[in-house]
DNA sequence: AATTTCTACAACCGCAATGGT
DNA sequence: TACCATTGCGGTTGTAGAAAT
């Protein structure tokens, strides 16, 4: 006996997303909210498999989502939570409001990998590729090992060695002086602690369906794309041809929605 | 100008985790 | 507790566009 699979093959859709199955799928989330994927592609009329349409939505269609490169603080606190927590993309991802664990995922691959590699330093370990590794101590970031201060059950910080720059180089991309602010604030182990213990309350929860994460208080107004400014971007597309890019579902009745957002 | 190679990223797949009964 | 349905995650692939030849 197979695996069930997660729909039904026949005559479910796939490859690339066009503009009218956006519109669609835009159109039924902002008028219904999220609920469950699987009848989504039912009741939207998609001929989707609802794991698609899940995946559409929160990489690429979500309205609070940043666009484009990652900056370089971006990518130097890619660096070290990668460092610290390893390819679990949708934790670091967590840290990172407007940005996806795809997306993440990608730019790891495509840039900071090998600008690591280049720099001479193993993009997995994050220790010197010249440096002889001894088995143990192979991976800084291996599962909850002693040498990870993060302990993801009880977000607790376990300084098990007393300096961390020891084991894990920062390597540092960024030439901005907010590189060193962000430095500090990738060593500073007790906000780091503080972070993993909010983390539900961060980006994962910032675009939770029609329900607006009002409760969500970000610090760092400054990497967070506001309501305000996603609803600009959704204009912005309209400036330039929204509705070759399929966004006239947002009409009325989905402007009022996101609209009601942006008051709260 | 045509072809090949490279790059970036959207999307898919399979498995794990979670929640409901 | 076991089972099933559903969701979430991470690895991988496919493909469009850019760059190089």
């Amino acid at each position: 006996m197979g695996r069930k699979p997660c729909c039904d093959k026949l005559g479910v859709k796939k490859g690339p997303w066009t503009v009218e199955e956006d519109k669609k799928l835009i159109d039924f989330i902002l008028t219904n909210g999220q609920c469950c994927w699987r009848a989504v592609p039912k009741l939207s009329g998609l001929r989707r498999c609802g794991k698609s349409c899940r995946l559409r939505w929160t990489n690429y269609l979500r309205p609070d989502l940043k666009r484009g490169l990652l900056s370089d603080d971006e990518a130097q606190l890619v660096i070290d939570l990668h460092s610290r927590l390893g390819n679990r993309w949708s934790k670091i991802a967590a840290r990172l409001p407007g940005r996806t664990d795809n997306e993440i995922k990608n730019h790891w691959n495509t840039h900071i990998k090998k600008k690591l590699l280049k720099m001479g330093i193993d993009p997995v370990t994050h220790e010197p590729l010249n440096k002889e590794s001894k088995p143990e101590e192979s991976s800084p970031h291996a599962e909850n090992s002693a040498d990870n201060n993060i302990t993801e059950n009880d977000g607790s910080i376990t300084n098990s060695s007393e300096d961390n720059s020891g084991t894990t180089p920062t390597v540092n991309f960024s030439t901005t002086d907010d590189s060193s602010l962000l430095d500090s604030i990738c060593n500073d182990e007790t906000l780091l602690a503080s972070l993993w213990l909010d983390e539900p309350a961060l980006a994962d929860a910032s675009w939770n369906g029609a329900t607006p994460a009002t409760e969500t208080c970000y610090s760092n107004e400054s990497s967070l794309p506001s309501w305000e400014d996603n609803i600009a971007w959704l204009l912005d597309c309209q400036d330039f041809g929204i509705h070759d890019f399929g966004f006239d579902c947002l009409n009325d009745n989905g402007f009022n929605t996101m609209n009601m957002f942006t008051k709260q």
